[in-house]
DNA sequence: GTGAAAGCGCTAACAT
DNA sequence: ATGTTAGCGCTTTCAC
């Protein structure tokens, strides 16, 4: 079972090897039964051509990529058929990396770029270091989607909802149902993505409220276990929970961490929402099976998505290129918030 | 920013180009200051070299191929950081490919191999289709770890636990807690791989303790869903609770479905486990999360992966090969049984 | 210790 | 419609 070539099928086919390449490339200029023929030898002797060579090759490819920081990054969980299917429809092809939290995603977007001679790229998720290396070294179209950026590079592509202003939205929603003690399940103390600008928006909703800030109510996850996860957001309530302070209502800023703060509530014998209101944040499907189902805030991914697709495809052909796309979250009210107002 | 290539980088240091191949590939013999003065150049130009074109001309790799069937599929979640661990260990590299349930793997292994020259090869889940192609066309190791594969093939690495014994198990276990009108979540109806060999060892189970199998306890997942999903366990406990039928137990074939079907018997007004005893399968971590926490079988998957990569170790080595181990799942007794036996 | 040159498998321009 | 051939960017002999 030694590596077909080209070359073997040719010579298999008595023919060169120009028309099996033309034959396996769905070339126009080919005769039917010559490419019948050839296609079926392929078929017979299971030939696969080489990627490689064919990258090497080839001047430029139809392939996207897409980067995704956070292996098993849960809220991207099922989009990726989506993605392929959104590609597919303008004629990209596309090829996902997921890379873990740690990794660097400039360097690894780099190789990327470099080995596959690609035509655009996408990073989903996490939140872009070094935006200048970057630009200093990519040189292809590409769009940033539900990543944190620095909001002032505006001359770079990017979807993404307001997470200061969607958090803000869902803590204002506990206040009007007259939560005034409400805690927060924040990121990791040194987070400077997303879990920055949602604790941000807590303040905010806070002061606007009138309700002082009260800092042994925020929760910062800890950093000896996985950021957003349900074991992070069971281990912190449960401090939460056993620290003496008083509240009523809870907004973890993952819909996974507000899974493991349930569970850290049932544990100490209370209910939700009776005893504790709980909110969420992504609206992620898995809410819907919690119990009670989780309020959130739903990012729409899917537009979202959408979005960046057709956002890259303009940069592609040079048409538009710098635009800073916000969607509004849609506030997912389900049953895990009581309403305590007299 | 064109694309640098390692004659441009070779011009920049006035030297050739293989000495930069040289100072890229760690390569004894070369001048310490000359490694040094090219490697300044190609981090100052942040050079990287074009990994196909590597591909093409190095004649073996250290690259092991992991292909996942299905995308998402949340059994393998966060397991892939510590494959690459293992992997890297035994001073092998990896690449990860997840397919979509419906792709055939087959064809993608065989591609992963052509493209990539891989040492090696882990299939993780799913099932074999065509075992016959990859012996085939596969000329380098591999090995299969938890899939279902026709157990008679027994010239090829396996790594698995016995399905069909560990339903049998936990279901036994439902029994001697007193339970005897138990249902099932099954696989879909056309299910050939885990689904069936669970479903098998559920009837072996009732069977064994002189329990007459009832067709009207068995809800084969709905194949408009997604497989294994929340989703789908939601949408068949619903039908089975609305069904009349009476049981005080259920075996879900999966920890999400078992998820799904929480919900619904919540939904039902009705209690777990003081009304339905619920029990998944798999052991994933949520279960320790769900409330009541899930009693489930554990899949060993870390061990079972540590035997996989040892296994491929062992079989590139071309000492051993055509092993099938089976792990032994491990009960994980959590909440979500009664015990009802007087 | 270093450079020149061959060639990995493929595609595309050119020739026929 | 098909064959011939150059060359994509790299590694690796083989000289020096």
């Amino acid at each position: 079972m030694a590596n077909l070539t080209i070359k073997d099928i040719a010579k298999l086919c008595g023919v060169g090897t120009s028309t099996v390449s033309r034959a396996m490339n769905d070339d126009p200029g080919i005769n039917s039964e010559t490419k019948e023929r050839i296609l079926k030898v392929v078929k017979e002797f299971h030939y696969v051509p080489n990627n490689s060579a064919r990258n090497l090759k080839v001047s430029e490819t139809n392939t996207v990529g897409v980067l995704v920081k956070g292996r098993n990054n849960s809220f991207f969980q099922g989009m990726y058929t989506f993605i392929e299917q959104e590609l597919q429809k303008i004629g990209y092809d596309f090829i996902l990396k997921e890379i873990s939290y740690d990794d660097n995603n400039t360097m690894q977007a780099v190789e990327m770029v470099k080995e596959q001679r690609l035509k655009g790229m996408i990073f989903l998720g996490g939140m872009i270091e070094d935006l200048d290396k970057i630009r200093q070294h990519i040189d292809i179209p590409y769009v940033f989607c539900t990543v944190a950026v620095d909001y002032n590079a505006t001359d770079c592509n990017l979807v993404a909802i307001d997470d200061e202003k969607e958090s803000y939205r869902i803590v204002d929603y506990l206040i009007k149902n007259g939560h005034r003690k409400i805690a927060i399940i924040a990121g990791q103390k040194g987070d400077f993505a997303v879990g920055r600008l949602r604790l941000k928006g807590y303040k905010l909703a806070l002061e606007a409220n009138g309700i002082e800030y009260n800092p042994g109510l925020v929760a910062y996850q800890r950093d000896d276990l996985p950021d957003y996860s349900s074991a992070n957001g069971y281990a912190v309530m449960k401090d939460l929970l056993a620290s003496g302070e008083e509240f009523t209502a809870v907004f973890a800023v993952s819909d996974l961490t507000a899974f493991g703060a349930y569970k850290a509530i049932y544990d100490a014998g209370k209910k939700i929402p009776d005893d504790y209101s709980v909110v969420g944040f992504d609206g992620i499907e898995m809410t819907k099976y919690m119990y009670p189902a989780l309020t959130s805030v739903r990012q729409p991914v899917e537009e979202m998505i959408m979005c960046a697709v057709e956002l890259l495809a303009k940069a592609i052909n040079g048409e538009d290129t710098g635009r800073q796309i916000f969607f509004a979250g849609e506030l997912l009210e389900q049953d895990s918030v009581k309403d305590i107002t007299h």
